[in-house]
DNA sequence: GCCGCGCTTGAATCACGCT
DNA sequence: GAGCGTGATTCAAGCGCGG
């Protein structure tokens, strides 16, 4: 098989060493890994109410002890490396009970570790018995196949993510509940589904339009539904039929949007011109002494001042400032202030009117 | 040297693999290492006797750096291993850089770990670069010496600092900066001192008034001046005279606070005495014969007998068993069952006649 | 339609001391 | 050391229901 017969956009299914294996090597751009935590729990746990919890017990999550766990580890990290380009980069996600031994395999296979990142779960199982912290974190490691050759960090598009500061290594994002987890019969259809919005800054951060993102334990295929909606090529690998099935109808029905308008197109363009309120107001999109619609809602709203700037029960400053004194916290103003579309009748992001503005002066640079 | 001969409170000059193995064996409560992480520059503090080979290729050299790395992080740990009780925990702290290794040996080597946290910096470097996501973490270690053993975990004290939510795995705070951080001639006394609220919160949490803290990369003295502010033991190992000078001024100046009103001392519900169901019998305050109401429902009930056991449809047991059979789940009985005060007329819960023998044998106590 | 309340649930290495 | 009895312990969200 050469890299012109790669098989993107499909789920293969079998063990993810095997298949591998049988790709063309150095043909992907990025790997996402969630493999095996190796829990090893033992016991029932129950809450304090009396409830029984609900624990990971599957049987792909079952080893006898670290020496096979390891084996494993470095077999698929292994065949990883000879898929990857030498260009590209690996993600893993693990908790205390397996990272340590991943990062310490993915060292010594010589990739170069980038960054660790923590993903802080806003809303964590909490410990039951009172015996220990509040396991509130896992774990995600992020390193190249090559020390010192280049790789894509899409910067400029993560301090757009993170209110116009340098993305940090520490990213609070709630688990995967309510409609985004995938439920079969009432039941969840995977035990350790991935929240998309994790995978969202995954695949954002270090590939670009057009990749390929491989991940060797598909699951039930976040990565795949992510690459699709951001315009990148997947391949997934999952030994499970029954999960293969459920990732298939997933990703179908994935709509992506258009690319030009959404962080997903955004490389490293570092010279993206920064986009002042007062240019909307001297385009005549909003006037002055209009009224601003904070988070849609009707009762916070604030006037247009002719500088540009926002008036609110007092209060003067620009659309972050004021934002951030309404919700006493950092604020993106771009996000949160709507105004009223009277043609179409409706609230819109003013947002929308800063995307309209930069393909605007796109436009006529060219 | 036997355990009697520990030397408490003081700072032992030398390398800390040799000094802690001339310590009595099992005699300190826990231990806080903050190892040395950069090889290149820092080679010489774990490898005296190494002379390095010029012309080796970059794999080899590589290779070379880790094996020496884990080498000296595997003689430590197991010194660290030796002295500590059986009931002790360590924690270490670390970055990327060598915080995987040592969580691989630390398994390895059969300590069990108990957490990982993160210590989220509120004011961490930029990346100045941008290159890489800001590297705003630091991960700390928490590990028992032996799987399954009794360890000290102040839950209550973690909550209280919290908030009253339980404490959990991810640590917001501030590097240690301003009047805090130690300066000689206007220079950083030490290059990565740590905040004291860091090592507030690791003393507080696995040890209590008077157990015997040890660090062994004791640096500017931060454990040892938290340790003295929280009435606990301490032991330094530093090599560096000029650190082990600065440890001991900052440490004779600490003043520490009465141990009764801080959160330093210890108690918590898990510690108060166990009160028999029996001895309520035995005071008279519940009588054989007489009939408990589960939940306060008016169905379920069991009578006394006079062993202080209760029976409930031909099931006979403690207020606990009873209460599990009626509820198949976990039960403590003290939270489930109801007696009727005629005085009153009304139902209380049992568990306030345990509250009021508590406060009888404490009041006969003192 | 909105609000508030109650129920459910989650990658979890989840007790401890006395006999 | 094993067995056994006592008894300590939960947070954020989503969803459904009733007012």
């Amino acid at each position: 098989m050469d890299a012109s017969s790669l098989p993107l956009d499909r789920i293969l299914q079998g063990d993810c060493i095997e298949v591998m294996q049988s790709l063309p090597e150095k043909s992907v751009d990025l790997i996402f890994a969630d493999p095996p935590y190796n829990l090893q729990l033992e016991g029932e746990l129950w809450r304090p109410n009396q409830t029984r919890v609900d624990g990971v017990d599957d049987e792909w999550d079952h080893f006898t002890d670290f020496a096979e766990y390891d084996r494993f580890t470095r077999q698929w990290l292994t065949a990883c490396r000879r898929v990857l380009k030498d260009t590209g980069t690996i993600w893993v996600i693990g908790t205390y009970h397996n990272i340590y031994r991943v990062g310490t395999i993915l060292m010594d296979l010589d990739f170069w570790i980038l960054n660790d990142i923590v993903w802080i779960k806003t809303n964590p199982m909490p410990n039951f018995r009172g015996v220990r912290f509040t396991n509130a974190h896992e774990t995600l490691l992020w390193a190249q196949k090559i020390k010192g050759a280049r790789y894509t960090f899409n910067y400029q598009a993560m301090k757009l993510l993170n209110d116009g500061k340098q993305m940090r290594s520490d990213w609070q994002l709630p688990r995967c509940v309510g409609k985004e987890r995938i439920r079969v019969n009432g039941l969840k259809a995977h035990s350790t589904q991935k929240p998309e919005a994790l995978l969202y800054r995954v695949i954002l951060s270090s590939t670009r339009p057009g990749d390929v993102v491989l991940d060797p334990f598909f699951g039930s295929g976040t990565t795949g539904a992510v690459a699709k909606q951001t315009h990148r090529h997947w391949i997934g690998i999952e030994r499970n039929p029954a999960y293969v099935a459920i990732a298939e109808a997933r990703i179908a029905a994935v709509q992506p949007p258009p690319l030009h308008d959404s962080l997903a197109s955004w490389e490293n363009r570092r010279t993206r011109p920064r986009v002042s309120f007062l240019k909307l107001v001297e385009k005549g999109w909003l006037k002055p002494g209009q009224t601003l619609y904070f988070d849609s809602s009707a009762r916070l709203t604030a006037t247009i001042t002719p500088e540009g700037v926002l008036q609110c029960n007092g209060l003067t400053g620009s659309i972050h400032q004021v934002g951030r004194e309404l919700l006493h916290a950092p604020c993106n103003g771009w996000l949160h202030w709507y105004y009223l579309d009277e043609a179409a009748g409706e609230k819109r992001p003013i947002d929308e009117l800063r995307e309209r503005y930069l393909r605007e002066i796109s436009a006529a640079g060219t």
